[in-house]
DNA sequence: CCTTTCATGTAACCTGTTACATGATTGG
DNA sequence: CCAATCATGTAACAGGTTACATGAAAGG
């Protein structure tokens, strides 16, 4: 239900077709969906069968016609009761963590290898980050405060990759120990 | 197709039923699925299919009878496999990054309302790992390095809610000083 | 008496992904 | 000439959840 609310608070800031909402969606880590076809114009239907959205066809000359969507005044309250329901915490799946709690099948050389590997992916994933928030996404930027909060965002997932970074070499620290002894 | 790698690595540890690996799954959160019935059994099917467990159906007198699952050499080497494959970084789901993103919709009050009980979930989150460490599943403990690997897992979890944690302190302390000016 | 534990399993459903289809236009 | 961009949409499938069903036994 809340890819719904993301293409919402999308158009709360604009008016926008699903192809653009589309990759928005693509490009933001914070929304982390993939943002496939299926999911955005299927969502965008639910949100106009509720009232949420409207939209106005709009033709262009050689070029495929456009739905360009806006949020409703319902739309905007609705989005606003869910920005204050109940906040959840994140949820994370990894699946490195399960490899892990087996890895004692490997000798000390495969381990090794292994957690660089992961070390090496990581860091990638930081510097693919740091690009995106480079050419990424234009934020609202309406209030000084909502641009501290588009800031903080992009910390916080920046944030989590290098706690997780710190956290692997910690273990490749602490396994080389053992090893000597 | 990851949760029958979880399985094959518990049954690596140990044979057990399919009601054992349903409640380990469940109390583990390293293994991050809620262990539903339908998905552990189903993936036991498969895994017999594909000749990387077997079974043996145990009767008990006064209890149903139970099937005691077993890892196959070839399980074994499958997971072996598994293991080494390359490894993916974490998939963080954070809704509330994208609640935030819409915040600006809120006055102050409510803002910082927010932020509090996103604060006080992540302690309740964090407390409960803690109980579940006590409590928690029991360790192969075969070698120092296992020993250590699993120390370090619990500790991976409890390190992404402390930092996440951290970063809500931060947001606060900064939108306070913000909201002074 | 009601709930929990043991132990297996199925039905219905929701979310999300990949891959396909159309069809014109622009760029290398 | 082939790929990508624009713009919409659908089909098939994979993964995961809740909720149901059975049926006996133990515990508060």
């Amino acid at each position: 239900m809340t890819i719904q609310y993301a293409l919402l608070g999308l158009l709360s800031w604009q008016p926008m077709s699903g192809y653009d909402l589309k990759k928005l969606i693509a490009e933001s880590s914070a929304m982390y969906w993939s943002g496939n076809n299926n999911q955005i114009y299927r969502a965008l239907v639910q949100l106009h069968d509720a009232g949420l959205v409207s939209y106005q066809v709009q033709q262009q000359e050689s070029l495929p016609a456009k739905k360009i969507y806006s949020i409703t005044e319902k739309g905007e309250a609705e989005l606003r009761r869910w920005v204050l329901s109940t906040p959840e915490v994140p949820e994370i799946h990894n699946t490195f963590l399960v490899k892990l709690a087996w890895a004692d099948l490997l000798n000390d050389d495969e381990l090794d290898e292994l957690l660089d590997r992961y070390e090496t992916e990581l860091e990638m994933q930081l510097r693919m980050q740091e690009e995106r928030k480079l050419r990424g996404m234009a934020a609202p930027e309406r209030t000084p405060r909502e641009v501290l909060l588009w800031k903080k965002i992009s910390e916080n997932i920046r944030g989590s990759y290098e706690n997780e970074l710190a956290w692997v070499r910690g273990l490749r620290a602490e396994l080389s120990g053992l090893e000597r002894t």
